[in-house]
DNA sequence: CACGCTATGGTTAGCTC
DNA sequence: AGAGCTAACCATAGCGT
């Protein structure tokens, strides 16, 4: 029998939105099924208290809780409002444990950014070319095949580079802003104490102060 | 420098209650953050929306959000009252979701239900060499230094065994029971529609049809 | 006490049935 | 659509600093 090798195994890919839509689907069951078992997993190790609540790209809702979601929920929210600080003795070690995570976080828009970040130099030799030249600037009818076919192509690049930078804005703006993080606007963890009426007061000391402007203008 | 070897590497762990506390706080802050991390790319990878919370030991909250806990939560809570079944056409593909991920969660009772098997078919050993000889129904200064020891021993195993029991029922009835699985009592996943007015009604067909019973009458 | 390291165990992407 | 397989990638337990 001869028998080829029926998979590569698994292959990296990369963290953005899944752009074929049966895939996504398949991925999507595994990966949730994946993230209630390590929850569940965190439940019995440590003993906690653990909700999750997923809404499909269908909508549909999923959602896993030990003991129950609502009972968490119903905890979370009555102290989620005292959010202002009023005594900052202990709360040092609550704010490294959000600054860690907070890092994490931004770690990977870092990555994300990277990947942007060179997306968009190759926009910029296109400019520079395009500066260099000024061919495209006539009349379409007057460009050669070669002059055309490049053009096409520096317009689909240009085109795909624009959502990517849209959705990316878009989940910034949604979810990796809060109030409570001051002016970064990076990350987006809670953490409080239980004790009522106290409140954290996230505003400063973060290790990643890293340098985040890239690709001024090239659009 | 004649360097040993540092470590093993990652070692397997049972999925069951971390003893040592400072290990245990350890564990929790990894795999909390493993799992933000993964709800994250879960999000970024197919567009969704997920809010988790958890409650450390120390009873601290932690959330993480997209786009925030808060508007996710709300929604959940929105669609969750109505729960009764009135219609059931294509709630078969919900059901079948459910049963698959009901079935994990069981499986990972049942390793632990395996482990208290065998600590109670121990203690049915220590009953029945009770049975044979009622040794220790002597007043306790009458007895000899190896008779002493066996009771001690004894005592500490009822005793462990009786906590382990308890904590065990005590998570049973609190997560993995909930009115809409039927009898079963085991496991906690939750799915339904968008569309208002349908609930799901999960009551039937369940492969897991293990048989649960054990170490009866022990104690 | 938080972080870095690394070997190992666990998760999962891509396929097939 | 779901179950199962495999190879590869990824998370993390146990240490050291």
């Amino acid at each position: 029998m001869s028998k080829k090798k029926s998979s590569l195994g698994r292959q990296k890919i990369p963290i953005e939105k899944i752009p074929k839509k049966s895939h996504l689907q398949v991925t999507f069951s595994k990966r949730r099924s994946g993230l209630f078992k390590k929850a569940s997993e965190l439940c019995t190790l440590c003993g906690v208290e653990i909700a999750i609540v997923v809404f499909s790209p269908a909508d549909k809702a999923f959602s896993f809780g030990h003991p129950e979601v609502e009972s968490i929920v119903d905890r979370y929210l009555s102290r989620n409002p005292p959010q202002d600080s009023s005594s900052h003795q202990l709360v040092e070690a609550h704010r490294n444990a959000n600054v860690r995570d907070l890092n994490m976080q931004l770690t990977q828009l870092l990555s994300h950014l990277e990947i942007e970040k060179k997306q968009g130099e190759e926009i910029d030799n296109v400019r520079k070319a395009r500066q260099r030249q000024f061919w495209w600037e006539s009349p379409i009818d007057e460009l050669g095949l070669q002059e055309l076919l490049q053009l096409k192509v520096s317009i689909e690049d240009l085109k795909k580079n624009i959502g990517k930078f849209a959705s990316k804005c878009m989940i910034e703006q949604t979810n990796f802003s809060s109030p409570n993080i001051g002016a970064n606007g990076f990350g987006h963890y809670d953490a409080f104490e239980n004790k009522p009426g106290v409140g954290i007061n996230i505003a400063s000391t973060f290790p990643n102060a890293y340098y985040l402007g890239f690709r001024h203008g090239y659009l």
